[in-house]
DNA sequence: CGCGATATTGATATAGATCAACTAATGTGG
DNA sequence: CCACATTAGTTGATCTATATCAATATCGCG
């Protein structure tokens, strides 16, 4: 099933069977994307939606002078940008980190779905209110933490988002992102992350080895960035209304 | 009308009038709340969402230092917290900045009214996007604008959605922010806004006297915060699915 | 009028940026 | 499979924007 890890995790056990049957039709068949590859640019009007089933994407605006800020990382499972869905333009750019998985869910296929699943929408609806709570903790952690607090804040979210979706083995996982993405995600320069990172190595807490990340002391690196899991909204089901 | 700002500069020609009405049905009679209280805790569970008729509120993260970082200003005709009603449990605090008006959404009059308007719903699901597009703006801000940038920035976006609400008059608005808000809000200390300010009133860009604010000359505020407003989805009408 | 809150200014400290090599990987065509 | 090119990572020296600390001035209100 192609959209096995969507809201995995959260509330996806009050999808009904016909549901998540409903959300596989509105799906194309899966594509594979390269690496590096921009998929959406700001201002851009959309008309589908863009499910990840594997790889790493991320979310970007570049200022007036090319520098990149970061808006979100997004992992396998994520449905990217769904609200594209009632924008129907989007504000910023997408691009793959990785070689990527997705499938696309055009945007009438949605409303047509919606139209005989009502609740499967407040599901919808709710999986992009979750991305607005993530973006919060993002403006929080630009705005009150310092460079080692930002990178611990950073690597915890993305830990304990993948380890959702399984992607995560004796606290490592996959790492396509460069010093440079890093950086871009932090608000800093990749000379001062590479310095960070040689900190936290050097203090036990990470391991950071070619294209991958073995988390060492979870608790210290949350302690340091003021991190805690409850803007993810994992683990709980209240009844979406 | 309680919610006629609701918004207004958007998509609300696509309202009908009944829809309207529903609005209004949904709503609570308006209430007074003095300044500087706070109506919502992090980790609190909602069962109401609040509409802003009149006044400023904010939302913001404490760190563990009692340092505050501001998420949002709300200005009149937000829905401060519809997000509340997909999430039921809120990861941030809201406090009123001046008195406020406000009128309370039971989230069981939602759901009841919801049923019958269902494109309703996507009007809703339409604002609770519009509000992360402005997180994303915030994390741009935050990530990559220097100080001066920060609060230019800051007060275009503030200027230009009190224009779309009625709220400006000669580039001129109600401001009860003191500095340290503002410096709350863009991640700086109080005392460097204060420089900032001084820097832009001296260059003629702007006048804060008292409890309002004057932009003069919006067009180098903008270049400076490299403000764009495509990301506040104002003026454009396309159909909301 | 007087007191607490807010704004302003100056002096000094510092986190992180910038600039500039240099090294280590990774990839590529012959 | 090697030679070379390119990309990514690392380190040191220096600079600068903003924080911090501290004092004074002004505002708004009871």
């Amino acid at each position: 099933m192609i959209s096995e890890h969507f809201l995995q995790g959260r509330r996806r056990s009050q999808l009904s069977d016909q549901e998540k049957l409903a959300i596989e039709e509105m799906l194309s068949p899966p594509v594979t994307i390269p690496r590096r590859t921009t998929i959406i640019r700001r201002g851009e009007e959309v008309s589908r939606s863009t499910f990840l089933i594997s790889g790493f994407m991320c979310r970007y605006i570049d200022d007036r002078n090319g520098f990149r800020q970061f808006l979100s990382l997004q992992t396998p499972g994520d449905f990217v940008d769904l609200h594209g869905y009632p924008l129907q333009r989007l504000d910023h750019e997408i691009t793959t980190l990785s070689e990527c998985r997705v499938a696309y869910a055009p945007h009438h296929k949605i409303t047509a779905v919606l139209e005989r699943f009502p609740h499967l929408g407040r599901m919808l609806w709710f999986a992009t209110v979750v991305d607005a709570a993530l973006h919060r903790e993002w403006i929080f952690r630009l705005g009150r933490l310092d460079a080692a607090g930002r990178v611990a804040h950073f690597l915890c979210e993305t830990c304990t988002r993948l380890a959702a979706v399984g992607c995560v083995t004796d606290g490592a996982f996959d790492w396509p992102l460069i010093q440079q993405d890093l950086a871009e995600a932090t608000g800093l320069t990749s000379v001062h992350v590479n310095r960070v990172l040689r900190q936290l190595r050097q203090s036990g807490w990470l391991d950071v080895s070619g294209r991958r990340i073995a988390i060492l002391d979870f608790e210290r690196l949350a302690a340091l960035g003021e991190f805690s899991d409850d803007y993810l909204y994992l683990g709980d089901t209240p009844q979406t209304p």
